[in-house]
DNA sequence: AGAACTATCTATAATTT
DNA sequence: TAAATTATAGATAGTTC
C-alpha cells in the first residue's frame, strides 16, 4: 500500500510476510484503540500467530477476558438476529 | 485524519461519533481481513457499541468461538508469558 | 534480525448532495 | 440521516542502514 499497491493475498516470502505482520499488527491495534476511545465502545481483538508465542490481544487479557464472557452469554441466535428492543435505539 | 487532525478524545457529538464509528469499524474489519490474508493467520474481533444491536464480530460468530475458544484453553499465566519452544522458532 | 526512512497508497474528517 | 465526494492525515511496501 505504499511504495506499490500490494495484492490481497497471502505472502509467499517469508520475511516478507513477517516483517508486514509486524507493522499491520501494530497498526491494527492502533486503530482498535482509536476506535474504543474516540467512540466511547468496548471492543476486543485475539490475533494468533508464529510469529508471537502468545495471542497478541487487545486491550489486555483480562478485558478480552471480560468481553469474550459477555459475548459468549448471548444465545447462539440472538448472535446473529436483531434485537427489537435495542433496534428502537438505532 | 483528514480534513484535520483528530485528537484521541471520545468525540462528544453524537452524529460524528456514528458516523465516525461507523466509517472506522468497517475500516478495521477490512484491515484485519487484509492481515488474515496476507499473513495466513487467525485472528478475530468483538465490538459492542449502541450503534450495533448485536456485536460486530470477525470473521464470524462461529470463526470468533473458535478462536474464543483456543484462547480460554490457555493456561492463564501461559497468556502472559512466552513459551520456550515456540520462542525458538520465532 | 531489526530499526528507520520515505514515497505513495489508504483511511477518513469535513463537506456536499 | 445517510450516501457520495474530496482534501488531507495516517499507514505501510520497499528500501536503506
Amino acid at each position: 500500500m505504499t511504495r506499490k499497491k500490494v495484492k490481497l493475498a497471502f505472502i509467499a516470502n517469508d520475511s516478507s510476510r513477517k516483517a508486514t505482520y509486524k507493522k499491520r499488527k501494530k497498526g491494527l491495534m492502533k486503530k482498535l484503540n482509536e476506535l474504543s476511545t474516540l467512540c466511547g465502545i468496548n471492543a476486543c481483538a485475539i490475533i494468533y500467530s508464529p510469529y508471537d508465542s502468545n495471542p497478541e490481544v487487545w486491550p489486555s487479557n483480562s478485558g478480552v477476558q471480560r468481553i469474550i464472557s459477555e459475548f459468549r452469554t448471548l444465545p447462539e441466535m440472538d448472535q446473529n438476529k436483531k434485537m427489537v428492543d435495542q433496534e428502537t435505539f438505532c
